[in-house]
DNA sequence: CCTTGTGATCGAATCGATTCGACTAACTGC
DNA sequence: GCAGTTAGTCGAATCGATTCGATCACAAGG
């Protein structure tokens, strides 16, 4: 059709101005007489010129304006999750406001994703990390990409960037206290008097699975929030008679998990699953198995998610701030861009009292009806 | 730290020989000795250069390796409903066996989100339009941004793109047969006898509201896929006899809708809405309100989602292959990027029988239980 | 009248790669 | 032994912009 779109050289042209002083016409920054600026758009228009192309701009500053989002799965299964979609939500937010765009990148378990090794990013933001050593982290070091990790290794004063021999760009931290937030659950629970306790947990690793886990496959190798929110349940004190992990945080596995646990002979009077998804799955077993919530069984989660569909219901849950941490990864992305020192970032959970926990059912039943 | 960043002609150099051939040692593409490749290799290894810059080639090769997807609303809504989401997903996979990165794209109601304006991308993908003349697109063909859109104006046999005065790059639709969709299923419930209608339908236009249509907003401005789902049910022959106006697809939204629809006095006897998230409100509402499905109320969705939360009942509704719908957007972007014709797509909607729907409570009770 | 300052414009270098055509040297075939 | 290939390498142009420093004209000041 047309044989070639117009540079920024055929507006000038056009114009009978100098290549340089159209750029100044488009971008301002010099002095340049309104007339001429007038001449030079109208001869933009002209040639339905649209404005500077951005690749040649992006190789010029050295930006391209764009930061990664490595998400640890595929997206149907990230996203089926409001925690990620609150966060991303968050993180579009602050990169929004200084016109950075996101670049979605899902990562299957263990593959290195070619955009990770191959596309432009001014800075990356993973979430879901393994451990600190993921391929990912360390191809993006190589590349000298600045990443802001969220839900990782929880960071210590001294922290330093760059393990290994490849001398990586800056990195910050943003995640949330799960270690607190569920030992806050758990002794809440304990404080009504539970003491039998079933655990539903969020995948430890990749190897995605559904059952009793398998001691042979370390936890501790595992997604680290995961491992956090199993810590803190043993902070309070508690051995959960049964632990079911999950292949992904989704009602229909809190289901199953939920009839895996409650339809047992003589089933724990607590069960703490580490998401509300997972939670409104037990939630629904329960129902399901003819059980009272919170008569018969006490059911608490982790996330704060509104559930309409569990209503009358109100979940009791430890409450995170999901978009402000999505936020506060977007302008740690930016800062670390920018060049400036970016501190990690913990943020407090609150424990979220609902309908669905109380006192356990008593041994010997009391008089009252 | 480091002064500056290796690139190819520091690699070059280290490996004493030209950039040219350097650049040989990493694309392949040309004859180059084996001794040599290992040469410029190791070189880069040496210089920790991890490759080819992409700013460099994309300039170079006049392409960014990126398609727009361009979501009508914040993300935290569009992404809240698994229609979305189930879509982004398709087209990331179809994308990404080309090698071909997603950006996010929010564009909120009536702003032209400056990435659509400014930022570097092969093609995009637009979803969620309101009329042909949407600004986003505009600006896309302005900018010769060849543009896929998804469940836009239906495509005719001749259609040609680019209206108005820019002679605008290639576009390619993507869509399900919304009216027919729902002209089944409308059908379907009147042959089960009913004839007393409520309809809950998805939001007309950006202009989000919550109630009964103002006659003063057309209908026919806003969502094309909205006001096609409508025509659907009027192709049937039925006239609702209330229709509500939902700000989102989402779970709360139906259920207050059904909460109005169903405590009303005479309520209808079926209830069509036009997604499955509104109508597991309405069920939901129904609950609430002590009414049976579908004894009382015959409830109706569209999409064809798993709704775990709703068991034992599965919604009647009408499957639209979502993923399928991403894919194939995502095929005929990669295709219009190559220059090459790409036809329009309709796809095939199916009715899907549930539990919800059955024939309305006889007027005379009958003397079966 | 000459100097100094300033606003407007331009030329050329630069960002980091790819790729075409030219060149060299070694190798084949007669 | 010489013409014709061919594999390997290199130089230079190119992609489309930004930006620094130089130039020039004109006005103000002494």
């Amino acid at each position: 059709m047309n044989p070639r779109r117009p540079t920024l050289a055929d507006v000038a042209a056009a114009a009978g101005v100098s290549i340089s002083t159209a750029s100044l016409a488009f971008s301002g920054a010099g002095p340049i007489a309104p007339a001429t600026r007038d001449r030079v758009l109208a001869a933009a228009a002209d040639l339905a010129y649209a404005g500077p192309n951005p690749l040649g701009q992006q190789l010029r500053r050295g930006r391209s304006g764009i930061v990664g989002a490595v998400f640890g799965d595929r997206l149907r299964r990230s996203f089926r999750d409001p925690v990620s979609i609150q966060m991303l939500d968050g993180l579009a937010q602050a990169l929004g406001a200084h016109d950075v765009g996101i670049l979605l990148i899902p990562s299957e378990a263990g593959e290195i994703p070619p955009l990770v090794t191959h596309a432009a990013m001014d800075a990356a933001v993973v979430v879901l990390v393994n451990g600190p050593d993921d391929a990912v982290l360390a191809t993006l070091a190589r590349r000298g990409v600045p990443v802001v990790v969220v839900e990782g290794e929880r960071a210590g004063p001294g922290r330093v960037a760059g393990a290994g021999s490849t001398r990586g760009a800056a990195t910050a931290n943003v995640g949330i206290d799960d270690q607190r937030g569920t030992e806050l659950l758990a002794r809440e629970l304990r404080a009504l008097g539970h003491e039998r306790f079933g655990v539903v947990s969020l995948p430890f690793s990749h190897d995605r699975r559904l059952g009793v886990p398998d001691p042979a496959r370390d936890p501790r190798s595992g997604y680290l929030a995961t491992r956090r929110r199993l810590d803190g349940i043993a902070d309070a004190g508690i051995v959960p008679e049964i632990v079911i992990e999950t292949p992904a945080s989704l009602v229909e596995h809190g289901r199953s998990a939920g009839h895996a646990i409650l339809s047992r002979p003589d089933p724990p009077t607590a069960v703490i699953a580490l998401s509300d998804l997972l939670a409104s799955g037990v939630v629904l077993a329960a129902r399901e198995l003819g059980l009272r919530v919170p008569g018969d069984v006490s059911i608490a989660g982790f996330d704060g998610l509104d559930l309409p569909w569990l209503a009358p219901d109100v979940l009791t849950t430890v409450r995170q701030p999901l978009a402000e941490k999505g936020r506060l990864a977007g302008e740690a992305a930016i800062g670390l861009i920018a060049g400036e020192p970016v501190a990690d970032v913990l943020l407090e959970v609150e424990l979220q009292l609902g309908t669905t926990t109380s006192a356990p059912r008593a041994t010997f039943p009391t008089r009252a009806p």
